[in-house]
RNA sequence: UCCUUGAUAGCUCAGCUGGUUAGAGCGAGUGACUGUUAAUCACUAGGUCCCUGGUUCGAGCCCAGGUCAGGGAGCCA
């Protein structure tokens, strides 16, 4: 019997198994708001109605007990979930000693230490079920276009991209490296299947802290023969369109309880932009407008609101301040003060983060120089600007990955696409057109610095039957945390794994 | 690797220009209360002020080096 069932069976004796996520006693009353991964159920125990056993069991329950509960089921609209358990009988299955994660605000730090039981907590198992509901839907749409999932080896040879952010393993005796990428696998698979895609760990050694990186993450890699460029823009399209609109048809709930505003979801209903580099570029240095607004002049207006929302916060908390100095005031009043006072100087923390980082931007957009490719700063620049993901294609082929093909009428540019997220999300999609030529490719080997030998059996892909063709790869936590407006992508993970973070 | 901010009770933090015995709220424990939603109220316990060295009559506070963490850059999905 699970909570969210509980409406099948009002009025009925039922039984509840779960963990206390919260517990009130009164003189011969106890509340317990029970857990059990569908949902939470208040139950009361009355000690006029229940056993003396029972009753003392239920005095002995402590937050994250695991217990079971029999009771008769009543509606009773008061509650989170509208039904409430009337216990006749309660059993503890497991005590719960000293649970450290307190009702209460907690530090990244010790959350993250933590995060083998942060993920009972309300707001991280919501997360969870919307991470679950994308990947079933990330399998739901290829699965019924026609790909063929296909798992590409963790173990490699070599490098697809740069060798700087590998991780080298010991494979009997020799070294081997934790796969970046299953994309070189992918082409192979896709010249047997037509479309297919991967749908597995990578690993990237790079040593940065920032809100967007993982050491291990989830990619999701499609392949497919016979397409080019602009039918690789549709699939990914029509790809994201339906993952967002899955999500946002059954887990409504869910983004309700994480505070995800979802009509911002819902317009991805609408055409995805599509921008050349060339254009992007001109957009980042405010040379051109998107709807009336101004890359440059929007972002010093946010610089403006930044700064004048600091002056509040700092009066706000100075008025509170010395409204606790006068004596006499109640214990409840100082309390609720002192919570808005911890509250505004976060606010205060971030706001004076901001005012140290937007001018950063704003030089690097200013002072952007053609030919580059786009940084974090720069992602954030212009998808303030939309409200839906945009792709951004026709690289400068310098700044891109070898295999990209070189654009046939401007040969400066090779056909890669990256879909950027709103909301100052940035890149969620890398892909492109794969280059059919073999001169161009073992040129561009050369010129990467990569070993010719172990890239043989992917250039054997051109030499027997070469077609064109396209793919992606879609960071299944930038993902997530674009859906859900994460803070940051550690949340979007069960385990994460970063830099300076292997535990637990 | 670089820039930047920080480390004080189990947790979140305050601690003035260096000054005697380091504080609050929450949590925990005990007690009161028959319907609570982070319940409320009273009392109690709880500290190697991150580490090492220095300046000083005196260091939680100043200086140097280190460790760990937050944010950002680079790199990337």
């Amino acid at each position: 019997m699970y909570i969210k069932d509980l409406r099948l069976h009002e009025g009925k004796s039922v039984t509840l198994k779960g963990w206390a996520a919260n517990k009130r006693e009164s003189k011969g009353l106890v509340f317990v708001i029970l857990r059990d991964g569908t949902g939470l159920c208040q139950c009361v125990v009355d000690a006029s109605k229940v056993s003396e056993d029972t009753f003392t069991s239920a005095q002995q329950i402590s937050l994250e007990t695991s217990v079971s509960i029999t009771g008769m089921v009543v509606k009773d609209d008061r509650q989170v979930g509208g039904y409430e358990l009337q216990a006749e009988a309660v059993s503890i299955i497991g005590q719960s000693v000293d649970y450290p994660i307190a009702k209460k605000e907690h530090g990244v730090e010790f959350l993250m230490d933590h995060r083998h039981l942060w993920l009972r907590s309300q707001r991280q198992w919501a997360i969870m079920k919307i991470r679950n509901r994308i990947i079933y839907a990330i399998h739901q749409f290829f699965q019924e276009q026609g790909y063929v999932q296909m798992d590409a080896p963790l173990f490699t040879a070599n490098a697809v991209e740069g060798t700087s952010t590998l991780f080298e393993t010991d494979f009997y005796g020799d070294p081997a490296y934790l796969s970046q990428s299953g994309q070189l696998y992918g082409e192979a698979m896709a010249m047997a299947m037509g479309k297919i895609y991967t749908f597995g760990p990578t690993f990237r050694a790079e040593k940065s802290k920032t809100r967007r990186h993982l050491s291990e993450f989830w990619m999701i890699e499609p392949e497919m023969a016979f397409h080019d460029i602009f039918q690789n823009m549709n699939v990914i399209e029509a790809f994201l369109r339906h993952v967002v609109l899955a999500v946002i048809a059954d887990c409504k709930s869910e983004l309700e309880s994480i505070g995800r505003d979802v009509s911002k979801l819902e317009h991805v209903t609408k055409p995805f932009p599509r921008l050349t580099y060339d254009e992007a570029v001109r957009i980042i240095k405010g040379e051109q407008d998107v709807n009336g607004q101004n890359a440059i002049t929007s972002l010093e207006q946010e610089l403006e609101q930044v700064i004048a929302r600091t002056k509040e916060v700092e009066a706000e908390i100075a008025e509170r301040e010395e409204k606790m100095k006068v004596p006499g005031m109640k214990k409840g009043e100082i309390g609720f003060n002192q919570a808005k006072i911890d509250k505004l100087k976060q606010e205060l923390g971030d706001l004076e983060e901001a005012q140290r980082n937007i001018p950063n931007w704003l030089n690097s957009a200013r002072n952007f120089e053609y030919g580059n490719d786009f940084g974090g700063s720069d992602e954030t620049v212009i998808t303030r600007l939309f409200d839906l993901p945009i792709m951004v294609y026709n690289w400068p082929h310098e700044v891109k990955a070898f295999y990209l093909k070189r654009d046939p009428g401007q040969s400066q540019f090779a056909r890669g696409v990256d879909v950027l997220a709103p909301e100052g999300y940035g890149e969620i999609v890398g892909g492109g057109e794969r280059e059919t030529d073999l001169t161009l490719l073992i040129a561009k080997i050369n010129e990467h610095q990569l070993p010719m030998d172990a890239f043989e059996w992917y250039l054997d892909l051109r030499r027997f039957g070469s077609v064109p063709h396209a793919g992606f790869g879609l960071g299944l936590e930038r993902l997530v945390t674009w859906i859900c407006k994460l803070p940051h992508v550690r949340e979007s993970i069960p385990f994460p794994r970063m830099y300076g973070r292997l535990k637990p």
